[in-house]
DNA sequence: ACCTGAACACCGTTCAAGT
DNA sequence: ACCTGAACACCGTTCAAGT
């Protein structure tokens, strides 16, 4: 009985000692992994974490403070994620496929998490300065790769930071469409669709040069 | 006094005689072009048509029934919009540069309504035959649009299928981003990276070849 | 057939009060 | 410095009741 007593207290002490922040945000991500954005309830996250429903805004200004963290957590598994598959196809085109192919399993693999980076939800950032460096982060990962490619000569010499919002936008529509069920409804698979836009990212569409 | 009173039991008449529907949908797209999908409550709905607020529900199950109309709406007016740019261009390479164009400002001018058709607030669409077909509508202008240019002899013979749905995913990554501030962020402006994105998708990236 | 009013079970957020 | 409990102003939805 003592002995519960004090691993309680120990535990709610940590809170005190600055983790309580941490924990919320764990939460919300667990959260809103197993059941959706609209499922994360201030109430619900505080009641796992055995403290208050208003304890949060000790640590949070308010619910969209809360969904950025959630987004910058995001961000960065992205990012790592990315990154990973580049190093360990070994750069080059191949490597360029692999992050492509992270990026959209990210997605479709972490879809409720992906919408809450890209679906409005944390409206205007430029109050949150942590998540707009881990934005800028991931999105840097795709200007540098293709810089690389440049250098070696593979992809043409367009202005990176272009091309990278271009080769963004389709990696991007890809997660969407294939997070909406829009694909499922065609019968077609994310990893497909994906290979397909690579090989087309490259050589083109068009018949005749 | 007795003009005022008629009037406006004729306007309540005309509801009972099944346009309230209607009018709920369009007061719903009205508000969240307004101030977003998070603004539109159903009692502010109710009250704008002078109805109560649970009145509605003769009409729609719930109010996910409700953004299911809205968002069979704008696949409809998106479709009219992207067809209208392609035949006012008199089809070809051209006309298909202006289908993008037109599918892009569309999500620039009407982001929250946008944001209804593929933002996941409609869940499974499955038991809304009417958002299913015009959804399809919509797509079907591309594949058709893709297939007249192969008839030409301007786009590889690929499966129409497949080339539709990275055409898509393109204009729609695109859109998104143009939508989340992504590319303001980067002072890169929809119009633009649309127009590089064009030129791209028919020479390919590649340097070489 | 269509609409209303009250009621229910939820929300996010504020604020005085506790330790 | 950090957390609580009650209170406030909202929600979507149900349901008996009205016309």
């Amino acid at each position: 009985m003592p002995a519960t007593r004090s691993r309680k207290r120990s535990r709610k002490r940590a809170y005190h000692h600055g983790d309580l922040r941490r924990a919320l945000a764990e939460e919300a991500v667990r959260t809103i992994q197993a059941n959706g954005v609209q499922s994360l309830t201030l109430r619900a996250v505080g009641q796992k974490l055995g403290v208050s429903r208003t304890a949060l805004y000790r640590h949070f200004r308010d619910k969209t403070a809360l969904l950025k963290a959630v987004a910058t957590e995001g961000f960065r598994t992205l990012r790592l994620q990315v990154l990973g598959a580049w190093e360990l196809e070994g750069h080059g085109l191949k490597g360029f496929d692999a992050m492509g192919s992270a990026y959209v399993r990210f997605a479709v693999e972490h879809p409720s998490h992906y919408r809450v980076m890209f679906g409005g939800f944390v409206g205007d950032c430029d109050d949150d300065q942590e998540l707009v460096s881990e934005g800028s982060a991931a999105f840097a990962a795709l200007v540098d790769a293709l810089a690389e490619l440049q250098q070696d000569g593979v992809v043409r010499r367009d202005d990176p930071l272009k091309l990278a919002q271009f080769i963004w936008a389709v990696v991007h529509g890809v997660a969407m469409l294939a997070i909406d069920g829009q694909l499922a409804q065609q019968q077609a698979s994310p990893d497909e669709l994906m290979a397909f836009a690579s090989s087309r990212l490259r050589t083109g569409i068009a018949a005749s040069l």
